[in-house]
DNA sequence: TCTCCATATCGTTATATTGGAATATATAGA
DNA sequence: TCTATATATTCCAATATAACGATATGGAGA
């Protein structure tokens, strides 16, 4: 049950889903996520770790950054079946199509070190 | 976004989730779910509320009694699925299981109107 | 109409969550 | 080792949530 209720809370806040709709498209670092929502750096990173316990997102370090990218789902009975829904959820939300949208400009070439 | 985000909080605590899961067996008015869960008839009313909004849950009215029951889910696009992964989600969950196991006895005559 | 009873709503309190600024940590490169 | 930079953590304020008791609502029956 804890397991559970931990998984949907990670769910439960729309700057984690869009986190999530993102990772959907490609593998992004704490800075472009922060970017691409308009949030500090330190709630970026909170909220990533949320949803990193919740086992729905993984990550590996590249040098000074960590990528984050879509868990498979092994790790959690529940987080398979639901990224497994979000990926036809949500495709039409207009928040996250502007994400989409904004995407290809966010890069922590022009992000990062400025 | 929105829609979405307000089913996940609907699930996004125990009690209520617990809520799903009795439904899973039968119709209860109020009253029966609050023994079942020992909250007080205030909490569970909003409980079902919070449900019910989120699509997950309906009601028809029986004289002074309210019957819940689960929803079909044709209202909310997330809820079908949602309450189709619940039916087997959670099935060997401790607490789940000790809910079902005193639901017999959980009956409106002898709890409500004491 | 009056009363009873199941349910819903309101008011309040305790706790959890979200957000940002400031600070700490860790890694790359000079 | 020293510096710069990406990320994580801590601290605090604002808001949201969950719980209960008290009160309001609405239907059934006297």
């Amino acid at each position: 049950m804890k397991e559970f209720i931990k998984v949907m809370k990670a769910l439960s806040d729309s700057n984690r889903v869009k986190m999530l709709k993102m990772l959907q498209r490609r593998v992004m670092c704490v800075c472009e996520m922060k970017e691409a929502l308009g949030l500090a750096q330190s709630t970026a990173s909170k909220h990533l770790k949320i949803l990193e316990e919740a086992g729905l997102i993984t990550y590996y370090k590249d040098g000074q950054w960590v990528n984050y990218h879509l868990a498979d789902g092994a790790k959690n009975p529940y987080t398979a079946s639901l990224l497994g829904n979000l990926r036809h959820w949500l495709e039409d939300d207009p928040e996250v199509e502007s994400l989409w949208q904004k995407l290809p400009e966010i890069r922590r070439e022009n992000i990062c070190g400025k």
